[in-house]
DNA sequence: CAAATAATTGAAAACGATTTCAAATATCCC
DNA sequence: GGGATATTTGAAATCGTTTTCAATTATTTG
């Protein structure tokens, strides 16, 4: 049913009952309710493509999914929907080869040009990410989960990396762990880079030394954990303990400890970063798993909600949210031998 | 910059840019050549809203993501956004509660009468799938990923889930187990149900009892693969084998197994089914897991297929796939001690 | 009670493309 | 070379809304 067979039925003008519909103010309540109710009846609903031409909203973010962390995605994805269900804004999602920049910045472009989203959210960015200076260029609204050192100002909403990953490690250094080695995520972005400046600056907050050579910096996969925690603990001068970069890097920790023969917690400390997965939890490790602690569909939620709040117009260097972690210790942790 | 201005630099009609562009034959090669080398250089690009008002054409897909599942999900749509990349068709995700079907219904019927997608594709169907119903009756060009039993011809594409649980589990029983435990996935999907068929199947051609009490049903996550598997383990007539849903399943299966002090392949045989994840796979798991295999990701590319197939006018009947799977043994099922 | 003001409603012009139908130009054939 | 046919091009209508501006009706006020 169209506006205009719908309005003849009504008994208005289109015009009153796009108003009435959209809740204008200078429509009488009476006619207001009786438009909608009669909407509701008659199953009428504006039509997405007519609205979006003609207002130049087209009522969807869009989300990049890159070839990795595709775990994290969906968590992250699931947030978003939770926040914009009640919204009238779709969640595009935008695959993106992540291998040639070029043809990335190509897909960019396409995007701005042919108008599908009203903004763009971005994901582990880089400290100098040309995906920003380019997204800022063509002048599409963008959102940036993580964050990036570029001059170009951006709003953006990231986790305490260093925090995070130098409490860990300074609760390792406390129980008399000296040889830590840490599985970070891939090298170059910048949330790796925080981790790997948390690392270190809880080795030097206590002046001691760190082995440079015992940091892993790969994707986030049980299979990468396990090969990685292989090669440290085949190596001449193994650590005693971990510190891994997600859940599943964790799970591949485990997994080569104990190909080893060596027991959690016993022979070899193990402390994660928690994403908060729901089929994956780290209490029920066995044995349960040290870890700090940040919800990434609560994050996709928020990004959603900080989005939605920059399209209608609030200021993007007034939105920064940096959030703390919370760091539980459990079992796989202990004392060095 | 619009289709007039465009036009006018070019130096012919808004009509005949657009018919260059969008390849009808009755513009001469060389005007196309050079209207489409000028829309390049100049960057024009139709707007994505008028052309889907005039056309009617969306160039979207909506696929439902639900509660459950979010990996396979995310493997699905990378294969989609693998197959539609080149397409100029966006994927759209629609969240869904997946709990109260009222509401579920309901966001059907705003997506049908919004005309925001063009197709819908729907995951793990029930055999009578009320959605399968309403969608049909909505009009919505639908895809069935799974298959339902409902009297609606649909367009499906299926892995044939009880030939590969009856293989599986003949592989067990041929190396003497007896006792076998399946966790398969939750209660009332159409693929759960064809799984329970292939185990029974595989007992009965071999006139063997089989303990309905060992099969469980849940979603597929480590978590719950190691609950009921423990629950399995401490009964008093324990399994000596597991049939594995997933390979989430499977890892809690192997930590459920080990946990007691048991040995996989030794103790415990393990037989799986593997939708092939870029980050965990049977091969590289200690010891190797023998699996059914078929790929999820390559499965989400070949229902985009089809689903477009579907919207250039293929006949629904005539879109039906049925993929048979993989069996790799390796070391997780040895004869029964 | 009339004039002025406020509150509602409607007619018609956009939004930016596609496509029907008609006109102009090129090609063919005897 | 001229009429017929085939090939290219263009003008204008259209898709289903929103929104500007003007017109109508209701309310207030001196």
């Amino acid at each position: 049913m169209k506006l205009k067979e719908f309005a003849k039925q009504v008994g208005l003008s289109p015009t009153t009952v796009s108003r009435a519909l959209s809740g204008y103010p200078e429509v009488s309540e009476t006619t207001r309710a009786r438009v909608v109710a009669e909407a509701l009846r008659l199953g009428y609903r504006p039509d997405v493509n007519a609205v979006r031409l003609k207002t130049g909203r087209v009522g969807a973010i869009g989300v990049i999914m890159g070839r990795f962390g595709e775990f994290h995605f969906a968590e992250f994805m699931a947030g978003m929907a939770e926040r914009l269900a009640s919204e009238d804004t779709d969640i595009l999602v935008i695959p993106m080869a992540d291998r040639d920049l070029n043809e990335e910045m190509q897909t960019y472009r396409r995007l701005a040009e042919s108008r599908r989203v009203d903004a763009i959210i971005v994901h582990s960015p880089k400290p100098n990410d040309p995906r920003i200076e380019l997204l800022d260029r063509l002048g599409i609204p963008f959102f940036v989960h993580g964050r990036s050192d570029i001059a170009i100002p951006h709003a953006w909403l990231d986790i305490d990396n260093e925090g995070a990953i130098r409490r860990s490690t300074e609760h390792l250094l406390d129980l008399g762990h000296r040889r830590i080695a840490m599985i970070n995520g891939r090298k170059g972005l910048t949330y790796s880079i925080h981790r790997d400046i948390g690392f270190r600056k809880a080795f030097e907050g206590r002046a001691l030394e760190q082995d440079a050579q015992l940091i892993a910096h790969d994707t986030f996969t049980d299979e990468l954990g396990f090969r990685h925690a292989r090669f440290f603990l085949e190596s001449s001068n193994p650590p005693t303990a971990f510190v891994a970069g997600s859940m599943m890097t964790a799970l591949g920790v485990y997994r080569a400890v104990r190909s080893l023969g060596l027991a959690i917690g016993e022979d070899v400390s193990v402390i994660a970063h928690d994403d908060v997965f729901p089929y994956l939890t780290a209490e029920n490790m066995a044995p349960s798993l040290s870890a700090t602690r940040s919800s990434m569909r609560a994050a996709g939620a928020r990004c959603a909600d900080l989005t939605l709040q920059l399209l209608a117009g609030r200021s993007v260097s007034d939105i920064h949210e940096l959030w703390p972690v919370e760091l539980n210790l459990r079992e796989s942790t202990r004392p060095v031998r």
